[in-house]
DNA sequence: TTAGGGTTAG
C-alpha cells in the first residue's frame, strides 16, 4: 500500500498532474532532506500514476537506495533501470556503479563499469572512489592512468578518491605525488580537495604540512570541515592543546562547531590536567546538542577515565538509554587501565547478558588491564575466551597477548602463541624481543632480532629500542653501538631521545663516563631528566665525582623536585668521602623542600594485591620473607656470586 | 572533504 498522505507535502505545492520535471524535484527534496524511504514511495507512486521515469529520475532514486543500504531493494531498483528505456543511459549507469561501490558490493559495480558504452568523469571518479575506499591502490592508480589514456578531464572528485587510496596504503610519498599533480592542474582552489590534503598529512604524521595547507585557504573560505580536520590531525596525536587553541580560533571566527569538532576534541582529552577542559568541552556539547549523539557520549566515557574520573564516567554510561558495544568498551577500558579487575569483569558478564558480544577493541582493553594489573590467570581466561569466540586468530589479539605474558614474567606462554602464530607483524617481532628484554633473555632478544631480519622485515624505531635495551641490560657495548649505528645507516630511521638514553646508559655502565657525556652534548634534541639521571647513576657507579657535580646541575636545573637526584648525588660524594658535599646536598633538599617518597612493587598473589616499598617490613608475613630473602642471598654467595649489591645500599638521606 | 572504544616503547 503507497502511503500517499506522507509524500503530499512534497507534491502538493507544485500541481495536482505532476510532469516528470516535478515527480524529479519532489524525489530529489525528500532525498536531500534525508527522507529516503519517503523517495522511494514517491518513485512507486510515479510510476502508479502512468509517468515514466528518464534518465534524470534514476540517479535520484540511486542515492535514495544508497542511503539505504539494503542490497534486496537495490536489486529491485536495477530491475527497474534495465526495463527502461534510459537503463543504457551514462547517468543512470553511473549512479548504479555509485550504488554498488556504497553498498560494498565492487564486483557488481566494475562488472557494470566496464560494459559501460559511454563514460564520463563522474562514471570514473564512482569506479575510482569504490577501489580507494577498499584500499586498493594499485587498481586506483591503473583506472588512473585508463582514464587519462580514454582523454578524461580528472576533476576535484578524482583527487580526493586519489588521496584516499594513498592513505589507506599509508603512502606519503604518493599523497605529495598527487598534491603536487593537484597543483599543477589548479584543483587546490577547491576547498574540498584542501581539506582532504589537510586530512591526509595529518594522518601521516607531518602536522606542519597540514598547518600550511589550512593556512593557504582563505579566512572567508575555510568551513567547517577545514577547522575539524586540523582539530582531528592534532587528536590522531592527542595534542590537547593544539587542537583546543584551534577549537578557540574557530570560535573567535564565528564558526559553529558540530558534532565531528566535539568528538575529535574530546578524544585528544586524555590526560588528568586537562580534565577541567574536558568538563568544559562537555558543557560545550550539550548547549550545541551533540550529546544526543550517542558517539559524543561514547567518547566523553572514554574521556573521563583516561583524564582519572571513573565516577563521571560511569555516570554518563548508567545513564544511556541504548548502548552500544563502543559504550560497553569505553567503560571496561577505563574500570581494565585502572587495575580495577573486579568491575572489568562484572561489566564483562553484563555486557554478555545485555546482548552485547566483545569484539576486538574489547579484548584488547581486556588484555591490556591484566598487563598493567599483572593479572596472569585472568590474562589466561581472556586468552581463552578470545579463542573460543574466533577472535585469537587475530594477529593484534596476539600481539597484546604475548605482551601481557612477558609482562607477568610468563615467558614460556609468550613464546608458544608466538611460534603458532601463522602471521607475524613487525609489532609482534618487536613485542617477542622487548619481553625477552624485559625478562633477562638477552641472547634470544638478540637471535629475534636477526632472524627478524633474515626475513626480511624491517625493524622500526621500538624495535631498535628493544634491541638497545636488551643490550644496555646486558652490558653488551659493541653490539648495542652496531645496532645504534644500523639504525642510521641500514634503515634510515633517525635515533630517538630514547634511543640517546640507552646507548648513553650502555657507555656509562662500562665505565666510559666521558663518551656519554659527548654523546648527549652532540645529540640534535635537548636532554631529558632521565639521560642526565643515566648519566648520574653511571658517575656513581664508576665515583666520578667531577662529572657528577656537572650531571646534576644539569638535573637541579631541569627539575629541582626529583628526590632521587639528591640521594644519587649525596652518594658520590660519600663514596668519595666528601661529607662536606653530603651536607650540603642535605641543606639543598631542606630548602627545596624535597621529600623523600620511596618507590613501590605491587605483585599479585592469588588475586590479591600486594606492595612494596624499600626495606618494608610493614607486610604480616615481612618476617618470613626477609627470612627467605637472606636464605636466598646465602645460596647464591655459596654459588659464586660474590659482588651482590648490599641492601641497604642507599644514603640515609630526608 | 571531517568524527567514537585499541596492540609493540615511554
Amino acid at each position: 500500500m503507497v502511503k500517499s498522505l506522507s509524500v503530499t507535502p512534497y507534491l502538493s505545492r507544485y500541481s495536482s498532474f505532476p510532469t516528470v520535471g516535478i515527480w524529479n524535484s519532489s524525489i530529489r527534496e525528500a532525498v536531500n532532506q534525508g527522507h529516503s524511504r519517503k523517495a522511494l514511495l514517491l518513485f512507486r507512486q510515479m510510476k502508479q500514476n502512468g509517468s515514466e521515469p528518464d534518465n534524470f529520475t534514476f540517479p535520484i532514486v540511486a542515492k535514495a537506495c544508497c542511503k539505504l543500504s539494503d542490497p534486496k531493494l537495490s536489486l529491485v531498483f536495477h530491475t527497474h533501470v534495465v526495463k527502461s528505456p534510459f537503463g543504457s543511459h551514462v547517468f543512470v549507469q553511473t549512479a548504479l556503479v555509485d550504488m554498488y561501490v556504497k553498498h560494498g558490493q565492487l564486483v557488481d559495480a566494475y562488472n557494470l563499469f566496464e560494459r559501460m558504452p559511454v563514460r564520463d568523469v563522474a562514471s570514473w571518479n564512482a569506479m575510482l572512489v569504490g577501489f580507494a575506499q577498499s584500499g586498493c591502490l594499485g587498481r586506483v592508480l591503473c583506472l588512473f592512468h585508463q582514464m587519462r589514456f580514454a582523454a578524461v578531464q580528472p576533476d576535484s572528485v578524482t583527487c580526493v578518491g586519489l588521496i584516499q587510496a594513498c592513505l589507506h596504503a599509508k603512502n606519503l610519498k604518493m599523497v605529495k605525488a598527487i598534491h603536487s599533480y593537484g597543483i599543477r592542474t589548479g584543483m587546490d582552489a577547491d576547498v574540498s580537495v584542501a581539506n582532504t590534503w589537510i586530512g591526509a598529512y595529518s594522518k601521516c604524521g607531518d602536522l606542519d604540512l597540514a598547518k600550511v595547507i589550512f593556512d593557504g585557504i582563505d579566512l572567508d573560505v575555510r568551513t567547517v570541515v577545514s577547522w575539524n580536520s586540523m582539530i582531528a590531525g592534532f587528536a590522531n596525536f592527542e595534542k590537547f592543546l593544539d587542537a583546543l587553541s584551534y577549537y578557540k580560533s574557530m570560535l573567535h571566527g564565528g564558526l559553529r562547531p558540530d558534532t565531528s569538532t566535539i568528538l575529535s576534541l574530546l578524544s585528544s582529552c586524555v590526560q588528568y590536567e586537562f580534565l577541567f577542559q574536558g568538563t568544559l568541552i562537555h558543557s560545550h556539547g550539550i548547549q550545541l546538542g551533540c550529546v544526543s549523539d550517542i558517539s559524543v557520549v561514547n567518547t566523553l566515557i572514554s574521556m573521563y577515565s583516561k583524564c582519572g574520573d571513573i565516577v563521571s564516567a560511569r555516570l554518563l554510561f548508567d545513564g544511556m538509554s541504548h548502548r552500544t558495544c563502543v559504550s560497553w568498551t569505553a567503560i571496561i577500558s577505563g574500570y581494565s587501565k585502572k587495575g580495577d579487575l573486579d568491575e572489568t569483569l562484572g561489566l564483562l558478564h553484563a555486557m554478555g547478558a545485555a546482548g552485547e558480544k566483545p569484539d576486538l577493541v574489547t579484548m584488547l582493553s581486556l588484555i591490556s588491564g591484566c598487563t598493567q594489573a599483572g593479572a596472569l590467570e585472568l590474562g589466561k581466561w581472556i586468552n581463552s575466551y578470545a579463542l573460543s569466540n574466533g577472535l585469537r586468530d587475530n594477529i593484534i589479539i596476539c600481539n597484546a597477548l604475548i605482551d601481557m605474558y612477558a609482562k607477568c614474567g610468563s615467558m614460556n606462554d609468550a613464546r608458544d602463541l608466538f611460534y603458532i602464530m601463522p602471521e607475524k607483524t613487525v609489532v609482534s617481532w618487536t613485542t617477542m624481543i622487548s619481553g625477552c628484554a624485559l625478562n633477562g633473555e638477552f641472547k634470544e632478544a638478540l637471535d629475534l632480532f636477526h632472524t627478524m631480519l633474515e626475513r626480511g622485515l624491517k625493524p622500526n624505531h621500538i624495535t631498535f629500542l628493544a634491541v638497545l635495551q636488551a643490550c644496555t641490560h646486558a652490558g653488551l657495548l659493541e653490539k648495542g653501538m652496531e645496532c645504534f649505528a644500523m639504525m642510521t645507516n641500514v634503515y634510515n630511521i633517525a635515533p630517538g631521545l630514547d634511543h640517546y638514553s640507552c646507548v648513553a646508559d650502555l657507555l656509562g655502565r662500562r665505565g666510559m663516563i666521558i663518551e656519554a657525556l659527548k654523546l648527549v652534548q652532540i645529540m640534535p634534541m635537548k636532554p631529558d631528566t632521565g639521560i642526565w639521571s643515566a648519566l648520574l647513576a653511571a658517575c656513581k657507579i664508576h665515583r666520578n665525582r667531577e662529572i657528577g657535580e656537572y650531571v646534576s646541575r644539569h638535573l637541579f636545573e631541569l627539575d629541582p623536585q626529583v628526590a632521587v637526584l639528591y640521594v644519587e648525588m649525596a652518594n658520590i660524594y660519600a663514596s668519595d668521602g666528601k661529607w662536606d658535599g653530603v651536607a650540603a646536598i642535605r641543606r639543598m633538599m631542606k630548602c627545596n623542600k624535597v621529600k623523600k617518597l620511596p618507590g613501590q612493587s605491587v605483585i599479585q598473589v592469588n588475586g590479591k594485591p600486594h606492595v612494596f616499598t624499600v626495606e618494608d617490613r610493614g607486610h604480616p608475613e615481612g618476617l618470613l620473607l626477609y627470612s627467605m630473602l637472606d636464605n636466598l642471598i646465602l645460596q647464591l654467595k655459596e654459588e659464586g656470586y660474590l659482588h651482590l649489591p648490599e641492601r641497604t645500599s642507599e644514603h640515609e638521606l630526608g
